[in-house]
DNA sequence: ATGGCACCAGAA
DNA sequence: TCTGGTGCCATA
């Protein structure tokens, strides 16, 4: 690092001083320059710095101070254009961590940070304030002036303590749904140390209008807001206004973590188990984590809120490392709606929608209330079950569930990646009535338009909100009451507020629930939770029912009794039984290849390099298997799975392996790509 | 990113 | 054997 830059200028003038400067954008190295004399006192990590390159000249950015060059000549830099460094210097702490803890080059962590164009071409004034497109959405709960329960008063000022000390502390805030915990957070945000900045992390900003609607409401102008939907120059103009100090509150998606405050007081990470703060490409980190990181770096709290916080936050917090606050009971009062499990294994009727439900949304929509139906179609392959039992075919060696695939009409494990021919009989009963399972939201939406004729239904999937704006417009439609109601994917599950809703169906949970990962249990606890909190927020209870081929699933019974703890407890037996994360650390290697037989042979010799380099540790290696989408983009891709007690050693392993193979001819014709803590295996 | 260069398929 | 397309490499 540089920071006695001022003092080396002062006492060895004479010596020659060269720093390692990175570029936007595709160049994924550091490169030497020199710093002529007249910069020495002025250039350090995180300044911008003119530069020649490639016959050219361009903008890069300052890492740190390099060692003098060796076999070859380093060239001047031209120019320092800013007094102060135009990326804040923890920002390029995080992104020296990024890089080696995910193993992408410096370069194109630091690339991805920052908006396009932010170091690039003229410095230029921001034009004021661009609009994003959250606002504007009625909120038809009655909220106005609340008074914070004790609970949510409990968890505040816990939060407030470290806030104002400016140390690093972690929480879980474990809320149930309704419970207030966008309360919580804008209220900790209220007390932010004067000159420090918050960030509130969202998994998806375009599906959270109502929360960024709500942040608005309190903070006004000193909201920035992020994500992919702003033009490049809307995001950049948004970037400088918390660079420079006119928003003090920056909300987004995952990249928000980024957010160049100077001094950041409060990091918010809401809807922490969701997925989505996984970014599957390019440095491929996760929001999360990364948040966790940076408040440590900062030394500031970090909240991380759920109903349903992910294994891994939750077994933090029974481990003492993050500090658990809880909102147990919803503001309201009327607490959580009633659950009914329906057994739909020997029903006749081929209808997705059977009698109970269809019963129940009649006489939901009679009382004047709304209902919401959910089902969550799984994208690119279905499952066999048994329709006398309900068994569904699983791997003998990873204890997950197998999948059918279409083309290959073969079931198989996408974990080790063993193929077995679908059986014609069940192997558990003797059943002779197996069956793919199918249908989606728009079958249901079908269903409904013919039980229900008169009333206006609203579909919402990737399908339907596709164009800008469009979930807000779904929502409003809904919310507003012109829409009786609301069939979707999870996006229903997100966390809006619409309290007329009186009934959630889930019309088949079995979606998901025998999905080919280890996490697949978890994400169906959290949607059905999540789903069934949308019933009830408003004066009246809400009802939930829920249709499935597996009623004694553990994750359907503990969805049920709104059970988040019973749950946690026999997952956690389960992952530790299996040594899944939290109770190991897992990477993913993967090789691809346009050439089939390449990418094979690549991954064969990653196997071979990483079990070498694995000699003597604790760290697992499993694969190459092909991947479950084996081509992509025209690349056939390989995955290989590590898993270890500590994190340490895996990293060791890939960093040892990777060095290896990038110095033989190994990998010629395909690429390797790490991904850490991976989400799935696709 | 982007220009330079080695290497392989189709035309002379 | 010549030439254009293409993938790989270096850029300080």
């Amino acid at each position: 690092m540089l920071g006695n830059a001022q003092f080396t200028h002062q006492y060895l003038s004479n010596i020659d001083m060269y720093v390692a400067v990175t570029f936007e954008l595709g160049a994924e190295r550091t490169f030497t320059y020199s710093v002529p004399e007249r910069f020495r006192a002025r250039v350090g990590p995180g300044h911008r710095v003119l530069v020649p390159f490639m016959r050219g000249e361009r903008y890069g950015f300052v890492v740190g101070d390099a060692d003098p060059p060796e076999g070859f000549a380093a060239k001047d830099i031209i120019d320092v254009p800013d007094e102060s460094p135009l990326v804040p210097a923890t920002l390029m702490e995080l992104a020296g961590w990024m890089s080696s803890y995910y193993h992408s080059p410096l370069g194109m962590v630091l690339g991805m940070m920052l908006p396009p164009g932010v170091g690039a071409g003229k410095v230029s004034k921001p034009r004021r304030d661009v609009r994003e497109d959250t606002e504007g959405l009625t909120d038809y709960s009655k909220k106005s002036e609340i008074t914070p329960t004790s609970a949510q008063e409990k968890a505040i000022s816990t939060v407030i303590g470290p806030m104002a000390k400016g140390v690093f502390s972690p929480f879980v805030l474990h809320g149930a749904t309704g419970s207030g915990k966008t309360e919580v957070y804008i209220r900790s945000i209220t007390g932010l140390p004067e000159g420090s900045g918050a960030i509130v992390l969202v998994p998806e900003i375009s599906l959270t209008p109502q929360l960024v609607g709500r942040f608005r409401e309190r903070f006004g102008d000193r909201i920035a807001v992020m994500h992919s939907g702003l033009t490049e120059s809307q995001r950049r103009a948004e970037w400088r206004r918390v660079r420079e100090g006119e928003a003090s509150v920056c909300i987004g998606a995952r990249s928000a973590v980024f957010a160049p405050f100077d001094k950041v007081g409060l990091i918010v990470v809401d809807e922490e188990h969701d997925g989505s703060y996984k970014q599957e490409e390019g440095v491929r980190y996760n929001g999360r984590d990364v948040a966790v990181m940076r408040a440590k770096l900062q030394g500031c709290p970090v909240m991380l809120g759920s109903a349903t916080p992910s294994l891994e936050s939750y077994h933090n917090a029974m481990e003492g490392r993050y500090s658990l606050l809880e909102l147990p009971e919803r503001v309201t009062g009327h607490g959580q709606p009633r659950v009914r499990i329906i057994d739909i294994r020997e029903r006749k009727e081929k209808d997705l929608i059977q009698p109970e439900l269809v019963e129940k949304t009649r006489e939901c929509l009679k009382a004047g209330r709304q209902a919401i139906f959910f089902i969550n179609r799984r994208g690119f392959s279905d499952f066999l079950i048994c329709r006398d039992c309900g068994h569904v075919p699983g791997c003998t060696n990873c204890s997950i569930s197998l999948t059918f695939h279409q083309c290959a009409k073969k079931l198989s494990c996408h974990w080790c990646g063993t193929d077995s021919e679908p059986p014609g009989l069940c192997p558990e009963c003797g059943g002779d009535k197996l069956k793919l399972i199918g249908g989606g939201t728009e079958k249901v939406e079908e269903e409904l338009a013919a039980l229900f004729p008169d009333v206006k239904l609203t579909r919402m999937d990737r399908d339907t909100i596709t164009k800008r704006g469009a979930f807000r417009e779904l929502l409003e439609e809904v919310a507003s009451g012109r829409s009786g109601i609301l069939v979707g994917t999870q996006l229903v599950a997100k966390g809006h507020d619409i309290p007329n809703i009186g009934l959630v169906g889930v019309v088949l949970a079995d979606y998901g629930l025998h999905g080919a990962d280890f996490r697949a249990a978890e994400r169906v606890f959290q949607v059905v939770m999540q789903v069934a909190g949308r019933a009830g927020r408003g004066d009246h209870p809400g009802e939930v029912i829920v249709q499935t081929y597996s009623p004694e699933h553990y994750s359907l019974i503990f969805a049920s009794k709104h059970d988040y703890k019973g749950f946690y407890d026999i997952e956690a037996e389960a992952r530790e039984e299996l040594s899944y994360p939290p109770f190991s650390r897992l990477a993913l290697v993967s090789v691809k290849g346009v050439k089939d037989d390449k990418a094979k042979r690549g991954a064969e010799a990653a196997k071979t390099a990483l079990t070498r380099a694995a000699k003597g540790t604790n760290v697992i290696i499993l694969g190459p298997a092909p991947a479950p989408i084996r081509r992509v983009r025209g690349k056939y891709r390989y995955n290989i799975l590590l898993k270890s007690k500590d994190v340490r050693p895996l990293h060791a392993v890939i960093d040892k392996a990777v060095k290896g193979l990038a110095e033989s001819k190994a990998l010629s014709g395909c690429r390797l790509d790490v991904d850490i803590d991976p989400q799935g295996m696709v």
